[in-house]
DNA sequence: AAGTGGTCTAGACCACCGA
DNA sequence: CGGTGGTCTAGACCACTTG
């Protein structure tokens, strides 16, 4: 109970209405599958009118407890609301709050293909593979390694890579007009490569964190694959979760 | 443009509403802090009723660009929808999807006071802390050193940390009916301690994944705190962030 | 053709807020 | 007090799905 339960506050009838049907699927009367009564059936049973009904339904809907079709019906979905913890950013940028004022010195470019280290999806295609140190404004020590995979067909991509304070996928995005859809990111720890030691001023072997960032659009197509190495103590990810207050 | 974009397909009224104000929005003729024009006057702008009106403001609300109050009228909140990209887990669970298939098994248990190694807020007060180590299924590898910070208060919680496919946050909420309300997760790399070592069959000072996380109720109180140290390989983390179909 | 949800109108009363 | 958004009614027409 909240603490702030009002002994006098009446409900909205639509939030009664709602209250009620949600109880009776969370009891089992409506079973999920099942199709709940019309509006105008729910309508004479409760007394309200068909606006009230809809708003109320509205709730269920939004809570995922129901689906609608017009000339079809409502169909239970689920028996109650799941509790749901989201993390949420407005921005892909947030997720990792430097981003933006970070730089990238590129080192060399190649053409990877077939890395058995890489999950089967991204090995099985050729990528050109971008080595490079991220820092952090001004700072001379890189925060990380980075190796950006980019489909050859957004190769040109590559030249504008170096500009501060760009990111992947915002080139991605307004160089070929597509939109980042999702974006799946692996993380785990590893021993910093002989290769990319040296760039890090760090020993080889020492731990490191491994940030594996897949960027992609509306179908499976990945656009850019980044692997990020970073040395100990330069930099933490924090995520929140909060519980949402959907449904109550 | 949807790929299914349909010429004759008229849209709802309140849809032009919608759309019309949100343009108007963006494009600088409500200004963010004023205040939109009355359902009323927005009916008769637009030369449609007052549900009309409610429909199309309340896109605008479910946006975020707008917030209302009853007796106020209408402000502009924001200049255009962010895009957002949500990770939603149904279940805390599901945050590491390994969780449920783990069992833990404690070490031994003491009392931290004031570690300087961790944030602030925490260090301040007094923790049972508990060691354990957790395991995979019927792994005899464990996967993970795991120290447990429990509020004193929820001292309780500690007899019941070993039964299999239990999680602290799960006891914290059935144990004392108590909501966990946000979870702070950070993230980094360390070298695996000489006093964990040993329990994980690594060497000391080969890279580990450092995983803390922070389990707060609705206030600013902190319920639990758990340290996690996985050794290389033997985890991996993976976030997916979807974008947001809200509105467009 | 009958019935569903989706949209829409024209009214109405209310709680709440600011002047 | 007058005006706001919040709630609610009783109608109506429509596009759509199903038999």
């Amino acid at each position: 109970m909240s603490s702030k339960a009002l002994f006098g506050a009446r409900l909205p009838r639509y939030q009664v209405v709602a209250q009620a049907l949600m109880r009776d699927i969370e009891e089992g009367r409506y079973q999920v599958g099942d199709m709940l009564p019309t509006e105008a059936q729910l309508g004479e049973l409760y007394g309200v009118s068909r606006y009230t009904v809809r708003e109320a339904v509205r709730r269920l809907t939004e809570a995922g407890l129901i689906t609608r079709r017009a000339g079809v019906g409502t169909t239970v979905r689920a028996r109650a609301t799941k509790v749901r913890y989201t993390a949420t950013v407005s921005d892909l940028t947030e997720l990792f709050s430097f981003t933006e004022q970070t730089r990238l010195q590129v080192l060399h470019t190649d053409w990877i293909d077939g890395d058995p280290t890489l999950p089967a999806d991204v090995a099985e295609q050729r990528w050109l593979c971008c080595h490079a140190l991220r820092f952090v404004a001004e700072s001379r020590e890189p925060i990380a390694y980075v190796r950006m995979l980019i489909h050859p067909a957004y190769e040109s991509i590559r030249a504008r890579l170096e500009e501060p304070g760009v990111t992947v996928y915002r080139l991605v995005e307004t160089l070929h007009g597509e939109r980042i859809a999702e974006v799946r990111q692996v993380i785990g720890c590893t021993a910093v490569p002989a290769e990319e030691a040296p760039h890090l001023g760090v020993e080889p072997g020492t731990p490191g964190l491994r940030v594996h960032r897949y960027y992609q659009g509306d179908g499976e197509q990945l656009f850019t694959v980044a692997l990020n190495t970073y040395p100990q103590d330069r930099f933490n990810l924090e995520t929140r979760w909060r519980l949402d207050m959907a449904a109550e």
